[in-house]
DNA sequence: TACTATACGGAACGATGGTTCCGTTTGTCA
DNA sequence: TGACAAACGGAACCATCGTTCCGTATAGTA
């Protein structure tokens, strides 16, 4: 009766939580539910934020709304699992920065990631506002773990000299938070481009770059110039 | 009976828009109440921006919602009101700034009080970004003459070398916006301050500034240093 | 194939919040 | 002071949204 307790993983989806806490495997027709209601919840969250409604996730997963709170309790737990899976990427991308040459480079190159990102998902952004983007506030999530991993950039090209020494990482936090929140009001995605570009400028020691023109295609880091 | 036609003025809460277009004089209890309306919404929608619920702005007005509702026939249109009275005199600032003989201070001392303003006032910050704070989308509202103003300060403080050549007034905006935003996710009101100065780094020639320290008292605008 | 635990769908519930309606009160003017 | 238009209050209405409940359908198994 006693078959080995199945090896959890985040990414796993045919295992769900029960109230004793053992892990049961999901009936086949469970497994396909859940896995597109997280297809449908990422994209509700990603094109309306926090204000994607729990019936229109339903509706685009093709499920009842009593299916989506039988896999998550709450919308606050299908938010988390859709966040985290998106966050997990950046974590690793963060991590692997860690180890690059370049400091300077390597911390730059994550927040044009981390913004682009979030350009696209607004639930992201959203809970990097509403959290502040705050390492003490943030719960024991991926975010703050997230957090971790940039400080550990920041401080690499701080000693390396590409980031100025008065910088905290709630400077950049909150810098990235706005950026993002911002970028959603703006008429034109350039935009958000631009104003990364800038915000580079202020953290950086370099005096300034050549900010990429409005309608180019994002991504082009221009050489460093005198204004 | 023909008594002659009033001077209409946008902070003279006696008159009253009705349907037809004429101007009426309100009765005084009215006019009593539409002032009281008017402060409570401004105390409502500064500390819960956009959120504010029309019944507590009547509850704390000493009225009940229909009489909000007869004064301001939507919920859109207080909000346009109050944030309107906010900005006049920020309006009247830029203006007066534009006479100052330094540009380059003129304009970076107004991005401050528009922070400082929106810092205290969630509904402006909210507005401001809804409207990506941009001239084109704005409708004619005060918006698009404050933009207006600020756009004529940037380009003096340009023409003195004071701010970068390449920063339009789209970017100012955004950037402006998304301060403020981010600001209220802060733990620290001095944080919006520490990342005000970031921002002015970043937009202006000056190689680096002093940033105030995290918990020092806003407002202090440190000499240029290099970093 | 038949049985049962598991999962499903979606109506219904309760809370919230903007807006409308109407019976009552009150300021104004003759 | 009396009459009436103007204004008032707040209950009621409606729409939205997160969440719950329960009768029904079906995957898995013997």
């Amino acid at each position: 009766m006693a078959n080995p307790a199945p090896v959890r993983s985040e990414s796993d989806h045919t295992f769900a939580a029960t109230v004793e806490g053992a892990d049961r495997k999901l009936r086949a027709d469970a497994q396909r539910n859940r896995a597109a209601i997280l297809v449908a919840a990422e994209a509700e969250f990603r094109a309306h934020g926090v204000d994607a409604s729990m019936d229109e996730i339903a509706h685009h997963a093709g499920v009842g709304v009593g299916t989506v709170y039988r896999n998550f309790p709450t919308k606050e737990a299908l938010l988390q699992a859709v966040v985290t899976s998106r966050l997990t990427p950046l974590l690793d991308a963060a991590r692997e920065a860690a180890d690059a040459q370049d400091a300077g480079e390597a911390f730059f190159a994550f927040l044009r990631l981390l913004s682009d990102e979030s350009a696209a998902f607004k639930a992201l952004a959203d809970r990097m506002a509403a959290s502040g983007f705050d390492l003490t506030a943030t719960k024991k999530d991926a975010m703050r773990d997230l957090l971790g991993a940039v400080g550990e950039l920041l401080t690499r090209a701080q000693r390396a000299g590409r980031v100025r020494s008065d910088i905290s990482i709630d400077d950049v936090s909150m810098l990235m938070a706005g950026l993002v929140q911002a970028g959603y009001a703006a008429p034109d995605p350039s935009m958000q481009t631009r104003c990364l570009a800038l915000v580079c400028d202020a953290l950086g020691t370099d005096v300034h770059t050549k900010l990429p023109s409005k309608d180019a295609a994002a991504g082009a880091d221009g050489a460093t110039v005198i204004s």
